[in-house]
DNA sequence: CTGAACTTTCAAAATTTTTTGAAATTATTT
DNA sequence: AAATAATTTCAAAAAATTTTGAAAGTTCAG
């Protein structure tokens, strides 16, 4: 296998495991080319490279920033904007996390507090047992997201030298 | 808030949870109504409450017992077959964590050894970099398997009662 | 300022995903 | 074995998502 074929199976890879994940297919594209460009790209070399259009990598990279996982570089003397993903997958795990965690995490624990406000007659069987699977589903989310807050504030060594010990 | 408002606002919310978990929105649905449902349902139930066909009730229902999350009840002297969800909050977790293992996880650990496999010039510092990336990702994910395999062997109680008190 | 280089936007088109519903299949009862 | 009831399948339709590309906007050198 040559570097370029390596290099698209696993752009191609990273794309599929996107979509599963609800991440879309040429978003995770976009990040796995920078990911494995040995520098940073303009948006042609990125359409070039993927074959698709101007419009949807300037979207792509837009999101991506968003995302904080892809940075924009400017070249003194260049007139073009340079974009290079974060090469750290510590970094770029955490990132995810913590972004997922502000966008969905936090948002269905909000919907979970708000449906718990239900006024109904606790002694009816169904809303107790209502209240009861909206209570578990809530805990299992506040605790995943003070698991989450946790090892986002740990630093990159720990994970990579312990976290599994942990576990034993 | 009535108890069906409630239920319909649990509904919509783990749709649009699903929706960017890449769950479609109808299975995520049905699961939840299933969730929140004290007693089994019919097909027929489903497709009222949710107002969608049988086949697509059929579908996702299937889907939801490949997942291990919904089980089929056959009631005695009853024809029509009836499906609940499993309740424990913990269960679902850990067997969506498991599926999801299976599932994708996986698969990208081989698809990153395979890209490892690349015969080439190690010299070329553009092969070097491709490989560590790789090198790191694989880290990265087999570190987070091995994590999950470790929680999901874990009993409930654990989780409930000390996970994030390890993180401090 | 002006115009060239580059970036962004967004309505329409293409693609992908999901849903429908009727026909085929399977299971159960009489 | 025939009739009835329920489930499954799957091609076509609908809906949702993604992509395109040209026009509008922005930046900057001269």
């Amino acid at each position: 296998m040559t570097l370029d074929e390596a290099k698209q199976h696993l752009i191609q890879a990273w794309g599929t495991l996107g979509s599963s994940w609800g991440v879309s297919r040429t978003m995770a594209q976009v990040h796995a080319l920078l990911l494995v460009s040995p520098v940073p790209m303009t948006t042609e070399d990125i359409m070039e490279a993927l074959q698709i259009s101007r419009g949807n990598v300037n979207m792509n990279v837009r999101d991506l920033m968003d995302w904080g996982i892809v940075r924009k570089v400017l070249k003194p003397g260049e007139r073009k904007e340079f974009f290079e993903a974060e090469k750290d997958v510590w970094k770029v795990g955490m990132q995810v996390a913590k972004e997922r965690k502000k966008r969905e995490l936090e948002p269905i624990i909000r919907a979970l507090e708000q449906v718990s406000t239900i006024e109904a007659d606790i002694t009816d069987p169904d809303v107790k047992q209502f209240a009861e699977t909206v209570e578990n589903l809530k805990k299992f989310a506040v605790n995943a997201d003070r698991t989450l807050e946790t090892i986002i504030k740990t630093d990159e060594n720990w994970f990579w030298g312990s976290f599994f010990k942990l576990f034993k």
